[in-house]
DNA sequence: GTCTATACAGTGATAGAC
DNA sequence: GTCTATCACTGTATAGAC
């Protein structure tokens, strides 16, 4: 980050906080030490230390950090009283691709992965604080979706899993494979994006031919 | 492992193989030592050093060792004369679920992604030794429904986008919350495996609404 | 709040005797 | 093939001066 202005106090913390967050996206968990994090934000060990009491805090830092963001705009979109449960609907899942492939949240959930297994507090926190209000706020377009006449009755789990699956797995590949340099065409993210969202569309309108 | 019967040469490999894909799974790449795998398999680090060239080396042959039972059960589902390609196609799933959730490599894919972003080389070997060949076998059998007439035409990328999403997504859910207490009711295999494999059979064979 | 200096356990990996 | 012994290094974390 360099400290080129003066920023004191929380803002530090907030520089500190982006920049081990492009650090952790880049080498991983534990391919990021303390000491590089340190020296990437120009600032020495122990001064880091002052901040964070340890590198377990300084990482859920970052990912509690990217939460409010994504959530927000959920929320904003599952808010609207103009377009239909079809159209919020569309958009909610735009937006999910947009939180997941492109925000430091979403790209970061492989390592949220690596990161809970090893801290199952991290676990609990991350499921509560992210993927429950993440889901009740998407439960609410499809229920109103249902009470509208909209959309099928579906078990929320049941569509919980089709419509995260795709993009939690486009997400993980995207940056397993980051070293391809056909990476775009193997995982090109609108043509799946869009295929995806037609194809839960279609589901949940579809006419019971079971 | 612990040697109790005369085993030399290729069969101790095996056992360091096997011994050491439990320890990766239980802590991961970067927490497992070669230490801790040494001490697992009763010998000294020199000695494990012996066998495999280095760590990397050694996950390497861990995850390489579970494919061929992946995909020859795949092979056999696909080479299969008597079913329909909607029973072919059920079955491949259901053995994909099976493979991902159960067997040592699907278990490893949090794990994989983790040593993907770190090493290209693993990135590149599992993507051509066992991603591929999977998902040409997969489409040899929906290719087959579709000359049928049995299958819509589908985009390839796109079918396994929805395929693999779910299936992926419930196996990193599976490990990264496996602290959780309440696993299976959050995350209940069977059930949704099924859902997914209606959902996408629905998907094939509906008539085109739009 | 930041620094210098350091403690100290653990890492992957190797040399050379048996 | 296995051992003992050791390498050079990095990891997280802390003490105490400024």
């Amino acid at each position: 980050m360099q400290v080129t202005e003066e920023n004191s106090g929380a803002d530090r913390r907030v520089g500190i906080i982006e920049t081990s967050t492009e650090l952790f996206l880049k080498n991983g968990y534990s391919g990021t030490s303390m000491s590089k994090i340190a020296a990437a934000c120009g600032i020495t060990k122990a001064s880091l230390y002052h901040h964070f009491a340890g590198k377990e805090e300084l990482f859920v830092a970052c990912v509690t950090h990217g939460y409010s963001a994504a959530l927000v705009a959920l929320e904003e979109i599952a808010s609207r009283s103009g377009p239909t449960a079809e159209d919020k609907l569309r958009a909610a899942l735009s937006a999910l691709y947009e939180t997941i492939i492109s925000s430091p949240v979403g790209r970061m959930s492989p390592l949220i992965a690596e990161v809970s297994r090893m801290f199952p507090t991290v676990a609990r926190s991350f499921h509560t604080e992210y993927i429950e209000p993440q889901q009740a706020l998407l439960w609410r377009i499809i229920d109103q979706g249902v009470e509208n006449g909209t959309f099928l009755k579906v078990d929320e789990r049941q569509i919980f899993h089709l419509i995260f699956g795709p993009i939690v797995m486009l997400s993980l590949s995207r940056e397993m494979f980051a070293s391809f340099d056909d990476l775009d065409t193997h995982f090109p993210v609108l043509q799946l994006r869009d295929g995806h969202i037609d194809a839960i569309l279609g589901m949940m309108k579809a006419k019971s031919d079971a």
